[in-house]
DNA sequence: GTCTATAGTTCGATAGAC
DNA sequence: GTCTATCGAACTATAGAC
């Protein structure tokens, strides 16, 4: 009985360009700004479009979640082969970007049902993906043991650059550069300095 | 020039239960919700009488931030100063309401720059709080070394804290189980057991 | 694929009666 | 201290022309 609605196909490029200025705004100004009417205008068209590929706001959404999703998964699974693996890790956990679009995702995901599962999904698969590539760096470095498994040190790391990240974002200031600095330490011991290798090579 | 605009006094029991409503929005439905007449609804008021207390929905969200880290503050002083610090610490900070109304504070934070100045204030006075209470003890439990300063263990508490009490919330699964039993085979062995006293005597 | 037009909600904020 | 009434604005979503 559903009424056939029209929807745009998959690989317009207008839609491309709708989930990319939805994703600025969700940055930008928080998830509550996102609306037909504003998306619409940052891309110089009409509200009625932005229903026409997607037909509710929080199809929008779930979409920009998918996309994003999938787009850092691949970079996440490349970036963990390189040589130094652990600095790769925490210097794609502290994007600023990356994180506050993060956050608004969990904000939003913590009162809406269907966005909770899918950016579950997604994050334990990140999870997965780096248990993979980093468990055995992990015990070698001397970081994972028999009395601090590797998840628990995944779900460190992750932890740490976010609430760096964020906190710095806020403007605090008691403890975030010596956190920093603690980091950089354990960074070099294990991995030594920062290469310059910005990944495409090797 | 300004008008003189009528403003309801601080001690209204009235606005003490604006706040309270506001609050519980903020958690279940999430800061979005938040509305002039979705609070005025839940307390069987007119919206009016939520401008009349308080001029502007920002100043509403404010007063909330404002009560809600007073509050706070003097429990977590108190807390801290019990027979297990460190436990009283990760129980504090690992409560799912307060975890999910500092998510909210956060995201809103982000985008509003009167509200991130105070957030910023209260965090950091929270973080020498817990720093005044607990450097020493951290070096004792030798959690914290002339490598690993207490500013660093701090700040990897509350982020471990809010990481694992929010990624449960969503639904997650992979590292937290790990990542739990971890911290607690730490408290164990800093405090011992946790103690069934609930901080009224002593 | 993009638009105009529109119905139906909900919102912030104020003026002013009681 | 609380209310009614209201203005002006923004929003979701759809129908249907082009």
């Amino acid at each position: 009985m559903a009424t056939t609605r029209r929807m745009g196909t998959e690989t317009s490029e207008t839609r491309f360009r709708l989930l990319d200025i939805t994703e600025r705004v969700m940055i930008e100004d928080g998830y509550a700004a996102v609306s037909s009417r504003r998306v619409a205008k940052d891309a110089g068209v009409t509200p009625a479009l932005v229903h026409y590929y997607f037909a509710t706001i929080d199809d929008l959404f779930l979409e920009v979640l998918r996309r994003r999703g999938r787009q850092q998964l691949e970079r996440h699974e490349r970036l963990l082969g390189s040589g130094q693996p652990l600095r790769a890790l925490w210097s794609f956990s502290s994007h600023q970007a990356g994180t506050a679009l993060l956050m608004e995702f969990m904000a939003l995901a913590n009162h809406r049902k269907t966005i909770r599962k899918e950016l579950a999904e997604f994050a334990d698969e990140f999870r997965r993906i780096e248990l993979r590539a980093l468990s055995s760096h992990l015990e070698a470095y001397g970081l994972a043991s028999d009395d601090v498994p590797p998840e628990a040190v995944l779900v460190g790391i992750a932890a740490l650059s976010r609430t760096v990240v964020m906190e710095e974002a806020l403007g605090m200031s008691v403890g975030l550069g010596e956190t920093r600095a603690l980091v950089e330490r354990v960074l070099d011991r294990c991995e030594g300095p920062a290469a310059t290798d910005d990944g495409r090579s090797s």
